[in-house]
DNA sequence: ATGAAAGCGCTAACAG
DNA sequence: CTGTTAGCGCTTTCAT
């Protein structure tokens, strides 16, 4: 079943057919006589022969860095609903951050002629070689991240350092001065939030009392609930204790709430407490916590709308669109003990 | 560059190229010189072409209900992984289960020319009406779900009954009698857990006292929390209050554990606690949680090996594969207040 | 083992 | 507005 088959059972030439078929100007009565074959027939066009005669392939790849990753799943879905609605598929490559391998999937997208590529969270060696935006010179393509340095792709930006910086402005507003900092080892992410919590502190006049830094092994795995839970509690015991804290992630801060509770530190009285990404760990204790909110999906369907426009032909100049990170008040940040000064 | 460009340039026939491309026997000679131009020239076939002229386009479609689930995206990472290996791209499709869009996608991904489709938890009107079995004659197909009815497609199937068995069998060892079951109003995969908990009861004599069954509105989003927190702190001050709980999800078991806490009952001294699904939120607080594991990860590696084995020609008759959830032990189960009866 | 040539199903000039 | 025709880049006979 192809267009040929079309083409006679509705007695027009398959150029017409292809017509009817890409919304292209044809004979009222012809496009009724082809539409009908079409749904008798059951006729699906084939996208692979489409795609190679023609320019498009109605098919995007997407770049992400781990798929069981809750936010990268976020933005993800946002995407692929936007696409889905102009009738783009997905290719879905997973690329856990190596160099090689994203290099060697977007080879692969071309050469499988996508018409257009969004790339979530690229290793840094790729921006910075200029690979990206090499290759946005050969398909239309988006980055997601959160390096405001880049400037020659299409980007979306999630501005970190705007968001440190409501976290620190509302405990600051609140009284607090002394603000212990919660970070896994190693990640960019971390380092952005760590220097706009000293760059708050210091604006104030304000430095961070030793231990105030709290560096974990593990940042991102189940473990580093415990982590964090065993290093607050000697943060805690200290004498003088912070009276806020600010965790990286969602898993740090429930390890930060575990050691309070143990150790018998009311929050949000004694203790407030901050936490990063507003996943569902942020509301699942019996205190909700206060958190901040990337805006994964806003974020995902902003990408989409980028790509969509340049595959449209785009601007000259490359686009960049930020995003301020949006800080969710709960219960577990109040008034720093004996009030603001 | 195609690969008329590589013949050019190795001095051989296109149909040479094509073959040492695809490890068709050739001259070790021409082999090396063929290869030498792919490496020297960067060349990358055109799958397009390749999936229009040939057979394959080492392409897999995988429809998934929902992409911000975290179950589904584990199997899909495994998936992805085990398909990547193999040289095949993944393509996304989304459905939320729709039946319609269920439908449309499997259209589109043949007429894509995919060489295989994974369908993770399609809807019951696309299984009962033979729809996936009448597809599964047009493409190798693979479907993952937890309904041990389907015989006529190949499946990897989630043996939910008895991994509740496992739940039930373990709580009874341990002396429990009065066991209450939280779960969500509306999903098949609800019914089949209530069911088990009601055989396995039943089995030993022993009818649920009323309030027993907890049914929550909204089950898989964070309202469930709250939700479960409210109907167990009812539940915990009724007397006799039962000595354990099994909870539909670590969203309800997190709320359950919160209700708890509060009324001051304490777990598993007093009340054992089993989860479902062993996420991240089984780790989160205080009391780690006994959960039941649903081994996405191995599940999803199974699937794609079914759909490997099937490309490769497969077996005459469909293949199932169970899979029978794990009990994850932990901290929040013990045996029932005096002991084993 | 190799090359020439015929498509795969479609789009996009081109001529009418 | 419509039909004819030449590719798109590859695989696969069919000869050799």
């Amino acid at each position: 079943m192809n267009i040929n088959d079309i083409a006679k059972a509705a007695g027009v030439s398959i150029a017409t057919v292809s017509r009817v078929l890409n919304k292209l100007p044809v004979r009222e009565e012809n496009r009724i006589k082809v539409e009908s074959a079409v749904k008798r027939l059951g006729y699906v066009p084939n996208y692979l022969a489409r795609g190679l005669a023609g320019k498009q392939s109605f098919a995007v790849g997407l770049l992400i860095t781990s798929v069981s990753n809750g936010y990268y799943m976020e933005i993800t879905e946002a995407i692929e609903r936007k696409l889905r609605a102009k009738g783009l598929m997905l290719f879905l490559c997973s690329t856990d951050g190596e160099v090689a391998l994203e290099r060697q999937y977007l080879d692969e997208l071309v050469s499988r002629g996508v018409d257009g590529v969004i790339v979530l969270d690229a290793s840094n060696e790729n921006y910075e070689s200029g690979f990206f935006r090499e290759a946005s010179r050969r398909r239309p393509l988006v980055l997601v991240h959160s390096n405001p340095a880049i400037h020659d792709v299409d980007s979306v930006i999630i501005d970190q350092p705007l968001g440190m910086r409501r976290v620190m402005d509302h405990l600051l507003a609140l009284g607090h001065r002394d603000i212990a900092f919660v970070r896994g080892r190693e990640g960019w992410s971390y380092d952005v939030k760590e220097a706009a919590w000293r760059a708050c502190l210091g604006e104030r006049g304000i430095a961070p009392a030793p231990g105030r830094l709290v560096v974990l092994d593990q940042g991102n795995t189940g473990e580093a609930i415990g982590l964090a839970d065993e290093a607050m509690t000697a943060l805690l015991r200290a004498r003088p204790r912070p009276s806020a804290v600010f965790a990286c992630n969602d898993l740090m801060e429930r390890g930060v709430l575990n050691a309070a509770a143990r150790e018998g530190v009311r929050v949000p009285q004694d203790l407030s407490v901050v936490g990063h990404d507003n996943t569902i760990l942020a509301l699942s204790g019996r205190t909700q916590i206060t958190s901040v909110d990337l805006k994964m999906r806003s974020l995902g369907a902003a990408a989409a709308e980028l790509l969509l426009h340049a595959m449209e032909g785009g601007d000259p100049e490359p686009r960049r669109v930020f995003f301020v990170p949006e800080l969710v008040l709960r219960e577990s940040t109040g008034p720093a003990p004996g009030g603001p000064r």
